[in-house]
DNA sequence: CACCTTTCCCAAAACGTTTTGGAAAAAGGA
DNA sequence: TCCTTTTTCCAAAACGTTTTGGGAAAGGTG
């Protein structure tokens, strides 16, 4: 009778939704039914134009925003999606991650989404906080990276139809989403450009085995060996080490250029640079004169070293919105076999690829 | 009468919410009421020990996990924070900002809570992307990192009330919670130290004004000289450019070497070590041996670099767990004035801090 | 036994939306 | 004019929790 009843209370009341206005106090001021009201904001047909433009002003107004924890209660979502990222595999050295990270974050901004961040250190904690995430309801979907060739989290959001996509590839024959870089053909098209210079020992050095990427890499510089009529010589390829990428692709660099038939020229993913960089430089070798290389990922150092390093570019923002876009076509129940998409990389030429002296 | 009501829907409901069990459901299969088992689930005295312990066993035999959603729209709070991250900053060139962000998830998780993540391209989508987080209700508090000296952001939090905590300082006289690492303590030790050895030209290749940071490096810089009872020398201070920290200190040591009265030491922001490294290469200086470094950040190359870069080592990890246990101080509603950290930076002295030849 | 606590449980309300299933009013057709 | 259709609105239910405000049963006390 004196008091209004339901309206918010002033100052502090329970946490800071009480700042902003309500649906119900919105529908008030219009003289209409909150019914109407979330109708016309959401273009229902059976409200006229003209009390919609009237809603839709008042709400602007008023700065009317629907408060988004009621919303996922009635539709049944969270409107949020997962990522657990693990530094500890310093994949996340540089820009690449980043943009990646960019292009997911905007796409899902755009969709009115939100963006739940876990960060794990080990591959024990990525499973159990992905779980966290799945199991407690707290997203729609989840977007997975660094992925290995057995990868369990594939195995267990696919047992539970859960939603997901793959910033990668794994082995596993039931069909899933995923957007890839073809680092096949990234390889390929390197390799045959240093043998196209008269490189005849071109040397891989791979990253570690156990995630998948480095396999499509391998594939990608056997077939371009192939395919400028050159051998393959074991003694030419060698992993680094997730755990320290520098210092074990520079011990790989001084004993392999100490050894018979060292290569002219190297192929390997940008994380090995300054190993091999100060490897080469302890033995007196000028990277693009003595010994050329390419990386794959254009990493500032890459850029900025003198001589500039040349590179394999994959675009990683635009396959974080890709990754994103699937993601929501396939939490709208879409078959996920549908969406899986290899993106081609191109190759930046800079100083670090002469022919052999 | 032949259809259970509201039990959940079998296979492909609305969200995949379906899937878990649900309060009512757990309470039916107990013959509780709602009520008492979520009473028993938190611990409330007034249900006894035995039907509590009844109810958690079957709650764990269930699987059961409150939905969080629900649980946030009856809390009234979304039990989230949020923090926005703008990569072309390149602040997060490595691991130091990962380590930050790994303590800040760890303690979140730690208290039920969940990260949502923002990437912003610049400052003005930096500020847009906070604004949908806290207008539009999706947070409970805020995280600022890389805090400018006038910094728009926290005039807006502070103007609505809203909970927040810096990493960083700015200039604000409101009281308002921050975690800082003590920049200025930090380089007075480390210009105290160089000159201690016999240093008598140190430089400071400082961070880009505008941010809080440098201001307080040079503050250190300027007292360490003077209780060396050095004299300041303006032609030792530089600024390095955020946009491209490498290309700009390059540019600097070339320069600055070939005038009179070059530095003996340097004082820097590790960022920035490669253009010191490249320049000095090019100069045939040795680190080290012909001019000292000491660099602010343990990142990557500062250990595998030979060599090995003595640095200032902030603890990432341990701020970013503080961050947020101060965050959930104020969002319960304690003063965010009362939380005022400065935290102490360790000095890790590696090679390239000799005494001048 | 009558009375007062204490113990243990629960029905109903509330959080802020969206959706369902009409109903009243206006318009159209004969 | 009366009936039908279309337009425009709304009350009530639902989403899954937690909190409020008791209330019944059991246990103590005189």
């Amino acid at each position: 009778m004196f008091l209004e009843q339901s309206g918010n209370r002033i100052g502090l009341g329970k946490g800071f939704w009480s700042m902003t206005i309500n649906l119900k106090q919105l529908s008030k001021l219009l003289k209409l039914s909150p019914t109407t009201v979330s109708r016309a904001l959401a273009d229902y047909p059976d409200v006229s134009a003209k009390t919609r433009a009237r809603v839709k002003q008042m709400a602007i107004q008023q700065g009317y925003q629907p408060n988004p924890v009621a919303r996922r209660l009635q539709k049944g979502k969270t409107e949020t999606i997962g990522i657990v990222i693990t530094p500890e595999q310093n994949y996340f050295s540089d820009t690449f991650f980043i943009d990646l990270l960019s292009g997911i974050s905007n796409q899902i901004t755009r969709a009115g989404y939100e963006l739940i961040l876990g960060v794990a250190s080990d591959e024990e904690h990525e499973m159990q906080s992905m779980r966290r995430m799945v199991e407690g309801k707290r997203v729609d979907g989840m977007i997975l990276t660094l992925i290995r060739e057995q990868d369990p989290r594939v195995g267990y959001l696919l047992d539970r139809d859960f939603p997901f996509v793959l910033y990668g590839r794994t082995r596993e024959t039931r069909p899933y989403a995923f957007v890839d870089m073809d680092g096949k053909q990234a390889f390929e098209k390197a390799c045959t450009y240093l043998a196209g210079l008269g490189h005849r020992r071109i040397a891989l050095l791979n990253g570690e085995p156990g995630f998948m990427f480095p396999v499509g890499c391998q594939e990608g510089y056997e077939s371009g060996l192939f395919l400028s009529g050159l051998e393959l010589d074991p003694d030419l390829i060698r992993e680094w080490k997730h755990k320290d990428p520098s210092q074990s692709s520079y011990r790989w660099t001084l004993e392999r250029f100490k050894k018979d038939n060292p290569p002219t020229a190297i192929l390997f993913q940008t994380e090995a640079v300054n190993g091999i960089f100060k490897g080469l430089d302890e033995l007196d070798l000028q990277p693009g004169k003595d010994v050329a290389l390419i990386g794959y990922d254009d990493l500032e150092i890459a850029r900025i070293h003198r001589p500039s390093l040349s590179v394999l570019r994959p675009q990683a923002r635009e396959a974080g919105q890709r990754v994103v876009n699937i993601l929501l076509e396939v939490i709208k129940g879409e078959d996920p076999g549908k969406f899986q998409e290899i993106h081609q990389v191109e190759m930046v030429i800079r100083e670090t690829s002469l022919p052999p002296s």
